[in-house]
DNA sequence: ATTGATAGAACATTACGGGAACTATACCGG
DNA sequence: CCGGTATAGTTCCCGTAATGTTCTATCAAT
């Protein structure tokens, strides 16, 4: 319902009105968005009052009510507290290599956390990689990579691809006239091709997490 | 009473809302759904619209409201939970290169989420990768890095380095009788030799992460 | 041919940023 | 009460980018 400007500034409204008890000027306001004027402000005040998340009194200082507050907004004590589990837990569904199966690992106790900022839309999960297929693409084994579920992909991007319904493989998809190519990050390794039909995507590289 | 693609479209909405609460914009529907062009989300939305499943606002960004969120949306066994995990926040100190000094960078906002699990005891802080001498480890341009905070290190262990007092780089090091070695991961860069003292340890890599 | 579903592009509208002029309110001293 | 002044809010302009809407062409299936 809100873009991301008049998210932001509900959140600074939220956060401001729970620290002071008073709602912060557009002076205020425009310093804490980072903007150098005013009519900015107002026309993201005038949104959120157009879509009924504020009250205001016209010409008035201050005079802001808010009447949904932001929804992740805390108050400042539990902030510091709270900024500190900005992660995500995801399912780690199992292990990948060129050539396997992915082994259903579907023991829920395997969860990994993730940074928050490492997803994207949508429904993730993490796999770990095995051999050494992708080792010039820096994915190497024992890492373990964030997919984002879809079963479209871009030419040129990684995924995992699932083979003939049977073989899960993390590779680059090459988008060709007729076919699909499914090629490795290793010299080692050729490229493959497939009918558009036998390659069916699961998902796409979000994220790489390594542990030493 | 919704049509597959229909469907499919709650499902992503109600998702990004969760996630962010802020409604995707067309052309995010659009990627998501793995269209090429917004006008078949136009007709989707208009369809959730008329069936009661969102409200809107005509011709305001992002201005979609859910009523009636997607029930299946949890059933899928790889959606992301939505739940806290422990995570750390870290500075985001700088850039690190081979060859130049740590960009210093505190600027307080750039912090970094981290998986707690991959944290050891000490100290940490994060950079970013500039340059590719460390590609062989897997380490790309770009790639953030995970750093302990330590002056000492063992023989093979990847670490910051600062040489002379002046240049930082992450190199791995190589203990000699009577001299250290920073090698880059890279064939194209030589392994640089130093007296003991002028190579001091300022921590040493503990994880990897990595947005595509 | 007809229908349905996109792709593609053209077009319209809104969002956002900076700047300045202007108005309204609060406050202060006489 | 009055005027002066500082603070706060409003409105307009411009320009650019982002976003939303609409129309036509295309293609596949009937």
């Amino acid at each position: 319902m809100l873009t991301r400007k008049q998210k932001e500034l509900l959140d600074y409204l939220t956060a401001h009105v729970e620290a002071h008890d008073v709602p912060p000027s557009f002076d205020e306001m425009r310093d804490a968005l980072g903007l150098a004027s005013k009519s900015g402000i107002h026309r993201l005040v005038s949104g959120l009052e157009e879509r009924g998340y504020i009250r205001r009194l016209a010409n008035r200082a201050r005079a802001i009510e808010i009447l949904k507050p932001a929804s992740g907004a805390l108050s400042d004590m539990s902030r510091a507290v709270a900024k500190a589990a900005d992660a995500v837990s995801l399912p780690l569904l199992g292990r990948i290599a060129a050539g396997t199966p992915i082994e259903a690992l579907s023991d829920p106790s395997n969860q990994l956390e993730v940074p928050a900022s490492m997803l994207g839309r949508g429904e993730h999960f993490a796999l770990e990689i095995v051999g050494d297929s992708m080792v010039e693409a820096g994915i190497l084994e024992g890492d373990t990579v964030v997919i984002e579920r879809s079963n479209t992909a871009n030419h040129g991007e990684i995924v995992v691809a699932l083979i003939q319904k049977q073989e899960a493989t993390l590779k680059t998809l090459l988008k060709e006239p007729g076919r699909v190519g499914l090629q490795a990050e290793n010299p080692r390794y050729e490229t493959r091709y497939f009918q558009t039909n036998d390659v069916e995507v699961q998902g796409r590289l979000t994220g790489l997490i390594r542990k030493y």
